[in-house]
This record gives structure tokens, C-alpha cells and sequence, in this order.
RNA sequence: CGCGGAGUGGAGCAGCUUGGUAGCUCGUCGGGCUCAUAACCCGAAGGUCGUUGGUUCAAAUCCAGCCUCCGCAACCA
């Protein structure tokens, strides 16, 4: 039987800058999520990239000295890095720079102006001639330009309209009758009631303000703006073709389960993106989920406030899986999160440190010490065992069942009760006073085997979460057996365990040290 | 009266749909244990569940008003 597909994607970064800690959780979020549904034996598609086009860019390479193309290769690449320093397992990494991309962009856009859902108008608004921009009124800060503080006037320029009306009863009735469609709810209820319900306004699609874009085939002086250029890459990279050519990865994935967004750019993936697609008559993603954001401290992560944190920094000081760790377990689902050295600190060495890593070190040595010949699996149980396995054994099903609502921080604190269902377990028995008496040896063989299949049953769970950290379990407890399968039985060590000495997996951190530490490197 | 969300022991959150002993993690304190990374296990203290009023035998949970905080408010990726 073919496996069932799973396409998700991140939204792509915007390459003005090096991605910080908040830009990253979305990609590791991701990660985790496509980790999950490949164990559950999903044919995963996870897509990511940069946008590179637009004015911004223009202007930042200008004053970097550089050409634009220049620029965002080398963000391009510092993203790449980022991306790849999170261990994350994106399929495919994308550009909009892409030559067959920006073809099919100009395609999809000559399309839409033959169908008539594009007309060329005239976008008005408040202009600011030094900062050659637009706002709206409500961007204005004391009625002046937020960006220098003078004075704008109205101006108008000639540019491209995409046509929403036309498609905008049929968007809502999508909405209300696809109740999943935008996560989380509340993010739907701010949609529904703040753009579609009041009606929408033609959006606008071409600027011919700067030329660092895809160019409107038929009017020179045009540039493609953001919106089709950007949103498009979930399909033209999938070898969506205009003329219904598509290529098999188009045919087989499209469309998608997941897009993943920041919830800044929800209106864009929940109106713009699903009425490009009907005008496109192609069939729209089953899901759009807004996260939230990443606060340092009580604040917005932002350059001026000097209180930017990024993610190559960050695992250079606690390492990849503790980083990660803190992402997925410590942003809520649908409200802002926190970040502090001293949160991260704390959580690394309670959680991390304490609860699972001393757990994997007591356990690992009491079986070396203890046994010198093999452990092997129980023939019979107590029933505090099978009270214990039953915890166990229940985990996984728990773990999906999160996971399918993408309660991401759910799921690993399912894991993390198994894992302190297992230090419990151990004061329960008592393993040490079993080895002081040779008559016991059986039963601390059990007890051994139940311990060490319980973590095993932890590590496959946690291998989308911490994959570093689960193979360096399944190391030390000599297994291979890694599948989501093997969680059905608690057989899955078999009959003849070694285990070697025990290695820490994270070591505790000493709070004042290592702030003093980063505190010295800034 | 623009729309939406939130206000629960020191911190962060769950519970609210389908009313009925207020739960989890961290922190604090006491005890136990000694296999282990001063880790682990048990127990305790600590909350009038923002506020006022209503419905009800009974409200964190339903209804109404008020206060505070946050997000969104259209082309800003």
C-alpha cells in the first residue's frame, strides 16, 4: 500500500537580515511536526526558503555596497546555517530568486490578468519622499512617517489590483465550513470578522517604485509585489505548471497539510493565498496555522532593544537539543512565549539534565554494575509492572493524539511523564537493596528490563523532538530498535541487553557561571 | 460602544464546550533513599480562580456590567 503524504512548509524568511531566535522557532517547529508524521510512516514533504525580493532588499544592499543578488545569497546562506544548525530536516530549501520560480510567477500573473482577476489601477496613500515609501493611516505615528518622523502627503502611483471581491463569498463559506482551516481559532475569528466580513479591498499586486523583483511581462514598468511572487513558492517549487503540466511531486503532494506561519502574516495565507489558488482553480491547503511569538523577556525581540537572541549563539552555549528542547516545550500553542537565559537555564537543568539524563545515567549503570551477563525480557509481571508498562504502553497513542491537534509542548510532556514514571519506578523497587541479595537476581533483571524498555519506548517518541539526544539513548542502551512499531510490545529489546558505561546526556549548568560567561562574550 | 484573546497559590500554564472535592511543571520548606549529574522519591505550606452583580441546591466553569493587559484593524514579509 502507498504511504500516505504529508506536505508542510514554513513560511519563507525574508532576507533582510540574520534570522533570530524567534524567526527560528517556525522552522524548528516545523522540523518537529514533519519529524513525527515520518515515524508515523507519513511520505513527508517539508519545504522552507527565503524570499528575496522587494524594496527593503534593494535599499539594504545599496547600503551595504553590495549588489542585490550579492545580498541575499549571503543571507541566504546564513539562513541555510541557522536552519541546519537547529538540525532541522527540511526536503527542500527554496528561493525566490529562482530563474524557473520567477518564470512561473510571471505565468501565474499573466494568467490572472487574461481571467481578468488583475486590472491595472491606481494605489493612493501617504507617501514619504525621503523614505520613498507608503503608509496607511494607521502605520502613521502622531500622523508622520513611522520610519523618520516627517511629514507625508497624499500620492498615487499606477500599479496592478488583484480582484477579491469576486472570490470573497466563496473564501468565507470555505472558512466556515472547514472549521480546521485556520489554527488557532482565534486567529479565524480575527479574520473572519476584521477583513472578510467588512468586505475586502482589491489587493495590490505590482510596484513600480524599485525594479528588484519578478517583472510584469507585458508592462515593463511593473514589478511583481510580494504577495504572488512570494506566496506561490508552496506550488511553483512542486512544478506546478500554468498550461496543467504539472510534475509528479505537484500531482502527488499539493495540496498541502500544513503551512506554518507566523501569526503576523496570517491575512496573507488565509485570504490573499486561498483566493490566488480558486482564481488558479487549484485546491486550497487543509491547514494554515498561526503561531505566536517569541518575547525576550517581557519584550519584543527586536535590534534597537539590543535583545536579540540567535540560534547559532544559543547552541554554542547550551547545545542543539537543549535549544530546542526549550522551543518546543516552552512556547504556549496559541500565546506569546518567553525567553531567558535563565529560563533556558533552569529548564535545561530540571528537565533535561534532572529528569531524563539522570534517569538514562542511573539506570545505564545499575544494569553495567549489576549485570555483567545479559539482561533479558521478563516472563512474568507484578502488577506494579503492569501498572507501569500500561503508562508506558499509553504514551504513544497519547503522543499522537497531541500531535495531530499540533500541540507540539503537550506531546513532549507526555514524554516527560513517562520518563518520570520511570524514576518513580525505580524508588518503587529499589533496584539497589535487589542486588544485595542473590536470591533477587531475577527479579532485578525484571526490573532492569522494564526500566530500560520503558526509556527505550521514551527515546522513539522523542527522536522527533531531540534526535541527537534519542540516538545517544538508543546508543547506550545498545538498540536499533527505533521504530514507532516496536512501541506496541514492551518487547523490544529482546532477549540478551548489555549496555556499556553510562555517558550524561546533558550536563547540569551552573547558572551563574554560564551568565557570566555569555554575559562576557556580548 | 471596531473585532478577538487573556486575567487561577512566588513563576509559567491546564481546567471553562458538557456547572458539583482547584490540577500540572518549576521554585520554597520538611522527610526518605543512596543506583545516579547535590540528582531521584514522598509529604507540606501557599490561591476569596481580576472585580461587581445575576441564574442555580451548587460557578473558576453559565449570563450581564466594570477594570487591567495583549493581539488584530488592509498591502508593513
Amino acid at each position: 500500500m502507498e504511504k500516505k503524504k504529508y506536505y508542510i512548509s514554513t513560511a519563507i524568511t525574508y532576507t533582510s537580515a540574520k534570522p533570530h531566535i524567534g524567526n527560528t522557532y517556525e522552522i524548528v517547529l516545523a522540523d518537529a511536526i514533519a519529524r513525527f508524521k515520518r515515524l508515523e510512516g507519513y511520505d513527508v514533504y517539508f519545504q522552507t526558503g527565503t524570499d528575496e525580493h522587494g524594496e527593503k532588499i534593494e535599499l539594504k544592499a545599496k547600503e551595504a555596497g553590495k549588489d542585490p543578488q550579492e545580498f541575499v545569497d549571503e543571507i541566504a546562506s546564513e539562513v541555510h546555517h541557522i536552519w541546519d544548525c537547529m538540525n532541522t530536516s527540511y526536503d527542500k530549501f527554496v528561493r525566490t530568486t529562482n530563474p524557473e520560480h520567477m518564470k512561473k510567477v510571471s505565468e501565474i500573473f499573466e494568467r490572472l490578468y487574461q481571467q481578468g482577476d488583475i486590472y491595472k489601477g491606481v494605489y493612493e496613500g501617504l507617501y514619504c519622499t525621503p523614505c520613498e515609501s507608503f503608509f496607511t493611516e494607521s502605520q502613521l505615528v502622531d500622523g508622520k512617517c513611522p520610519d523618520c518622523g516627517r511629514e507625508v502627503k497624499k500620492a498615487s502611483e499606477e500599479a496592478y489590483f488583484f480582484r477579491l471581491d469576486k472570490y470573497a463569498k466563496r473564501l468565507e463559506k470555505y472558512i466556515e465550513t472547514h472549521p480546521d482551516f485556520i489554527q488557532p481559532e482565534s486567529r479565524k475569528n480575527e479574520i473572519m470578522n476584521n477583513f472578510i466580513k467588512p468586505g475586502l479591498q482589491d489587493l495590490c499586486v505590482s510596484r513600480t517604485s524599485f525594479d528588484w523583483g519578478v517583472p510584469v511581462t507585458f508592462d515593463k514598468d511593473h514589478v511583481v509585489y510580494v504577495w504572488i511572487d512570494a506566496l506561490s513558492n508552496y506550488i511553483t517549487f512542486l512544478g506546478y505548471d500554468i498550461h496543467g503540466n504539472h510534475d509528479e511531486k505537484f500531482k502527488k503532494y499539493w495540496p498541502a497539510d500544513v503551512h506554518l506561519i507566523g501569526k503576523d502574516i496570517l491575512r496573507f495565507h488565509t485570504i490573499y493565498w486561498p483566493i490566488m489558488l480558486m482564481a488558479l482553480d487549484l485546491p486550497l491547503p487543509k491547514k494554515i496555522f498561526g503561531h505566536p511569538w517569541i518575547l525576550f523577556g517581557e519584550d519584543k525581540m527586536s535590534k534597537s532593544k539590543g535583545n536579540i537572541m540567535y540560534a547559532d549563539d544559543l547552541v554554542r552555549y547550551f547545545g542543539i537539543d537543549a535549544v530546542r528542547y526549550y522551543l518546543l516545550h516552552e512556547i504556549p500553542f496559541a500565546s506569546d512565549g518567553t525567553i531567558t537565559y535563565e529560563l533556558l537555564i533552569e529548564r535545561i537543568n530540571s528537565d533535561l539534565a534532572n529528569v531524563l539524563g539522570n534517569l538514562v545515567n542511573r539506570t545505564i549503570s545499575m544494569a553495567h554494575k549489576y549485570f555483567n551477563d545479559n539482561i533479558s525480557c521478563p516472563t512474568t509481571y507484578t502488577d506494579l509492572d503492569e501498572e507501569f508498562k500500561k503508562t508506558i504502553l499509553d504514551a504513544k497513542k497519547e503522543t499522537i493524539e497531541k500531535m495531530d491537534e499540533l500541540r507540539v509542548a503537550d506531546a513532549i510532556e507526555v514524554i516527560f511523564n513517562l520518563f518520570r514514571r520511570c524514576n518513580k519506578y525505580i524508588d518503587e523497587t529499589t533496584p539497589w537493596v535487589l542486588a544485595k541479595d542473590e536470591s533477587q537476581k531475577e527479579r532485578l533483571n525484571d526490573v532492569l528490563y522494564l526500566l530500560l524498555e520503558g526509556i527505550r519506548h521514551g527515546a522513539v517518541l522523542l527522536q522527533a523532538f531531540l534526535p541527537d539526544t534519542a540516538n545517544s539513548i538508543f546508543e547506550q542502551i545498545h538498540t536499533t530498535n527505533t521504530s514507532f512499531e516496536s512501541l506496541d510490545t514492551f518487547e523490544g529489546l529482546g532477549q540478551a541487553i548489555t549496555v556499556g558505561e553510562a555517558h550524561p546526556l546533558f550536563a547540569r549548568i551552573d547558572k551563574e557561571k554560564k551568565l557570566e560567561e555569555i554575559h562576557q562574550n556580548q
